[in-house]
Parts: C-alpha cells; sequence; structure tokens
DNA sequence: ATGACAAAAAATGAATGCAAAATGACGTCC
DNA sequence: GGACGTCATTTTGCATTCATTTTTTGTCAT
C-alpha cells in the first residue's frame, strides 16, 4: 500500500512569516489546557511519581477530559509525565542516571548555542550581557540567591537568545522545564566555593563571546554546565528525608 | 491556590529499571496510531502543507477519530504537522530557515554526542566505527549512494549510541525524523567534491575519536554537519518546480 | 487477625454525538 | 465575465457515552 490519501489540500501560503515555532496552541482548549497543565507540573503540584488524576484535573480546569488526555499525550511525548497502559499517567520520575543525562544535553544545547551566537551576536546584545554579569556579581557579592539565580538564568537564556535558532530556542526551553520541575521540588542551596567558580566561569564566558570565540566559548559553556551537573547531583545525593522508602 | 490535588497515589517503583526513555506506547491503541502515523508522515506520504485529513486516516487505520487527534497533538508537539485552530491539521512545511536550524541543532547535537563518546567509547565500538568507515569508502569509491548513504548513517548513529544519553538519543531521532521527510521528497543527490571532502572529515572524525579528544571531535563534528548543511541546501535552492507560486 | 477470594466502585481507553466553524456550490448582481 | 452573498455540506472541537480494566471494599475461611 502507498498512499490512500489523495492530494488533498496543495500547500498553503508556502511562506509562512518566520515568527513563530509551533504554537498556534493559545486559541484551542486543549492548547490553553496543554499550557497551564505544563506549568502545574512543572511548578511540581504533584509528587513525583504520583499519579495524575484526570478526573480532578478536569474539574479544577472546568473542561472535558477529551483536551485534557490530549495534553496529556503531549506532556508524556515531552517527558514530564509517563502513560502506563490502562493506569493512566504518572509524574515521571527522573532518576539519577536521567537528571546527569539531562544536564548534558543541556550543557550540549547551550554549547551549540554559545557557538551560533558568536556568528551573530550584536555589541549591543554582549552589552546587556555584561550587565547582568555585572548584577550577577552584586548579587553574589551580597549572597543573595535567589537575585543570583535569576541573573545567571537570564544570563543563558540570552546567550540561547542570541544563537538566532528558534528550534534550538524550544529545545531548549523543553528540556529545561523538565529540569526546572525537579529544581522546584529540591531546591538547591549553591555551597559557597562553587559559586566562585561560577563566576570565574562566566567571565571566561564574557571573554570568549566578546572575541566571538566559537569553539572556545563551546568549550567553556560544556564545562560550566558540567560543573552545574556536578553540584545539582551533588545536591539531590543528599537524602531527600521527605520521600517515604518502599516499605 | 495551591493544591487541588491530593497526594493520591505515592511514589510506585521509585526506581524503575533504566531501560527505556519514554515509550509505553506499543500497548495502547493511540501509541500504535502515533508509530504508524509519524513513519506515515516521515515517509512523505502527504505533501508539504497539504492538510492531514482525519477522516481518512481514520478509516485507514480502521479506529475511531479520538485516538488518531491525540497522535496529531503529539505530531504537531514534534514539529512534523502544525495545527491551525478549526482548519485541522496540516503537515509542517520548513522554510528554507527552519532547515538551517534544524541541521544546526542536529550539528550540535552530534558535537555533543562526540564529546560524550569520548569518555565512554570502547575500543570494539571504535573498531566497529573503522569498520563502517571502510565500508564506506568502498561505496565512495564505487559511486554506490545509497550504500555510502547508509553507513554514513550508521556511523553517525554508532556515536550517538557510544554517548550512552538515551536522553540525547531520543532527541536526535526526533530531530532526524523531521529532516528525514524533506530528505524522502527531495532526495538529495550528494556532489562530487562534498564527497571528497566528506570522507577526509570522516577521517579525521576517526582520528579524534581513537585520541579520545573530546573538544576536537566536537569541533569537527560539527563543522562535519555544518558542511552537510550547506550541501543540502544548495541542493535545495535549485528550483523546487513543482512549487506552484502564490497566485 | 490474616490471607484469599469475590463483588462493587472507580478509572481508563476508545467510540459516538452534537454544536460551531469552515469549505464549497450556486445564484445574483454589477 | 467576474465579484459578492447566501445556503448546503463537510469538518473540526469538545462533550458524552460505552466497554474494559484496575482498584478498592467487603466477606469468608483458615
Amino acid at each position: 500500500m502507498k498512499s490512500t490519501i489523495p492530494d488533498t489540500g496543495v500547500p498553503i501560503g508556502p511562506s509562512n512569516g518566520g515568527e513563530r515555532q509551533d504554537n498556534r496552541h493559545e486559541a484551542s482548549l486543549h492548547g490553553e489546557i496543554l499550557l497551564r497543565l505544563r506549568d502545574y507540573v512543572v511548578e511540581g503540584n504533584i509528587p513525583d511519581g504520583a499519579r495524575v488524576p484526570e478526573r480532578q484535573l478536569c474539574e479544577m480546569f472546568g473542561i472535558s477530559r477529551t483536551p485534557l488526555r490530549e495534553a496529556l499525550k503531549v506532556l508524556a511525548a515531552e517527558g514530564l509525565i509517563e502513560l502506563l497502559p490502562n493506569r493512566g499517567a504518572r509524574i515521571r520520575q527522573l532518576s539519577q542516571r536521567d537528571l546527569e543525562e539531562l544536564f548534558d544535553v543541556m550543557a550540549g544545547l547551550e554549547s551549540l548555542a554559545g557557538r551560533l551566537a558568536c556568528e551573530a551576536i550584536t555589541d549591543d546584545e554582549i552589552a546587556a550581557i555584561e550587565q547582568l554579569h555585572y548584577d550577577m556579581y552584586g548579587y553574589y557579592l551580597h549572597r543573595d540567591m535567589p537575585g543570583y539565580f535569576q541573573a545567571n538564568q537570564r544570563i543563558h537564556e540570552s546567550i540561547v537568545a542570541a544563537a538566532r535558532n528558534e528550534t534550538l530556542k524550544t529545545a531548549y526551553a523543553s528540556f529545561a522545564g523538565r529540569i526546572r520541575r525537579v529544581r522546584y521540588s529540591a531546591n538547591f542551596a549553591r555551597k559557597r566555593r562553587r559559586w566562585a567558580e561560577a563566576m570565574r566561569e562566566h567571565e571566561a564566558i564574557l571573554d570568549a563571546l566578546r572575541r566571538r570565540a566559537a569553539s572556545e566559548l563551546s568549550d567553556i559553556l560544556f564545562q560550566h554546565l558540567r560543573n552545574k551537573r556536578a553540584a545539582a547531583l551533588e545536591h539531590l545525593a543528599e537524602p531527600p528525608e521527605d520521600t517515604p522508602a518502599a516499605p
């Protein structure tokens, strides 16, 4: 069998304006639910490994099961939840190995972002990142964790944005969401020594960026994320203490 | 509002065997449909930009609309199709820019794979890749495009496999699918000069792999894919001749 | 009590039904 | 002859319904 499908519709507008990536979601109900449910899950409102109760969520969102289930399938494809046959959806429990893998993929994506950013970034954008860097340094000096954390995140997002690659940006956001969920439940306390290291690395990043040294920046970013991974896993290794052990 | 959701189910088996990534799909009907429909789309059975006819696909698969629509949502999330509000699904038409972005992301992922592979690859695996390399060289000498192409793909897959990162592997496969769809419709004829280049690059890849030179391999792989991108786009730049211009 | 078994209750997966929107056909008017 | 407006048909999106499966509850026997 080759093609039961005739050439129903021919290409429409061949060149759509290249402004969006994939989200026409906002309009339809299932899209709305998808966005809300994803946030709900990422923010850690349902504990790890717990089942995702269709019925209650339907009531909570005031919709029927159909659009909710559609959203669940997408979330499963994104890796946030998992679908067990005839047993519904559960929040995906990430093993230590899963986290290592995720961090490495994030490192790869940022490394790529740095490389691409070197080709396209403007001096103004670099200046903006430098500003963020100085802000972050201030937070570092004042031991302001949340401020530091936010500035840090903005820097990395700026680099990804400077890569001028919407596909990369979308993938990056997706993986970041998976990790963020873990961050929400177990909120990392950054160790002092790590801070100093991270600051030094960030200076190196800025330096390479200014010189548009693509390969070098790629390397530094990868190593930087690798160190983050080490810090995160180190922290997670400490006993979770609210996770009941199997009986 | 914090949590309408009580701790319904507590974590089940905390440590599932780490063998699978996300696919419990095989069992449920929607999962079956998802796999089949994805292949159907990737293989190019529906022309670019054409609408995806729910009704006919339902008949073709012998199912109702519900599981099919669930599969469509996932495919949309994967970027293979796009969903227009109240207008159903269409095969996503990739612009030249989209392709550039995709190739770059693939380059980034392979670059990452190379880096990680250096940490974990065994001598046997390297030997297997070397074998593929020699096979490929044979195809190259005999101007055997399909053979060359397949060996080439296997080499890259082997590198990704050697990275020991299922998350990466899954992401890689997903992006590869998007590109493959384009390959199916416009099948690339490799230019002679490109072949020689590619062979040289592959030798460099093998060399770096043998020395476990992570950064170097990362660089080479990125450049290698960048060149592939150039070749592919060059080819696509030739007039499509069956794409009707907007009236 | 504890365990096994059986029935009830609930939840899941898929099919069907229904209102709203879009698509296409046809006739009218300029 | 072509643009425009109206109406029938199709398609889409979501709700609802139905058949299974799972999970819980209740009962009984050991």
